[in-house]
DNA sequence: CTCAAAAATGAGTCCGAAATCATAGCATAA
DNA sequence: TTATGCTATGATTTCGGACTCATTTTTGAG
């Protein structure tokens, strides 16, 4: 599995965000979702810091849009929830220090290399505008 | 993570024993690639079992290609060691039944959907001569 | 025919990451 | 100032990947 399921909570609240006008609280989204509220706080807060989502504190607060949805990657809201970026292998994410090093030369990494960019491709090209 | 350990240790032992001309066994192989024993005959059968692999039981057998290395499509190789397709989230794999459908008709199935099915079709055309 | 090599099977452990729960402070608009 | 909601942190639970062990079954070799 590639993805867990921050990624999913992350573009079900973006998709209800993005259709409200006012700014939607932690608590109401999870209770509307259906998901665990501090899970979803963590998400959403990392959705802010990211620059997709704007933060609004106080009474009437919650978090809105920061940018249009067709400027914004899938691949950049996956990096945000999952807190890294999505690998086909572990061992792709630190080929300089790969463990099968040690039997001599990584003979799948060419392969998992192109496949690795291949999906990087697909989800960096892939916008938010395209899937909802 | 796509893919787990098993899938890589599918493809190292692939690639050992297609350039053997002699059965080799699950003992000799763990040692040779330092895997754990056990863990990789698991593997191994499974290979079998899907027809990659044969298996010739008794003194002096092992395992032996079972096909050409181009008519292997990387994707059967992920699905004997992994014991399941390879899914981009757990959700696509039983979409008629979706955990979401509680919540109204799943905002992400269409994307996920889409998503997958590149992945299956890259997954099917790439055979196991390409990347050895 | 017997025996040993090697595959096949199945139950069970260990560990770490994912997911969830909890909660005490901090910031801000009304 | 006060209600509302964000921030930060950490404990707990759950779960699946990674691995082990013990046993059975098969079959070629002597």
């Amino acid at each position: 599995m590639l993805l867990t399921r921050a990624s999913e909570y992350a573009l079900l609240s973006l998709d209800t965000i993005r259709q409200s006008d006012k700014p939607i609280g932690a608590e109401q989204l999870a209770n509307e979702l259906n998901i665990p509220k501090s899970f979803l706080a963590k998400i959403l807060q990392s959705l802010a810091k990211e620059g997709i989502l704007e933060s609004r504190k106080g009474a009437h607060g919650g978090f809105v849009m920061a940018k249009d949805i067709h400027e914004i990657a899938v691949r950049s809201i996956i990096m945000a929830a999952e807190g890294k970026a999505p690998a086909v292998f572990d061992c792709t994410s630190y080929m300089h220090n790969c463990p099968n090093g040690a039997i001599g030369s990584c003979a799948i990494s060419p392969f998992l290399a192109n496949f690795q960019t291949r999906i990087d491709d697909f989800l960096n090209g892939l916008m938010l505008s395209d899937i909802l």
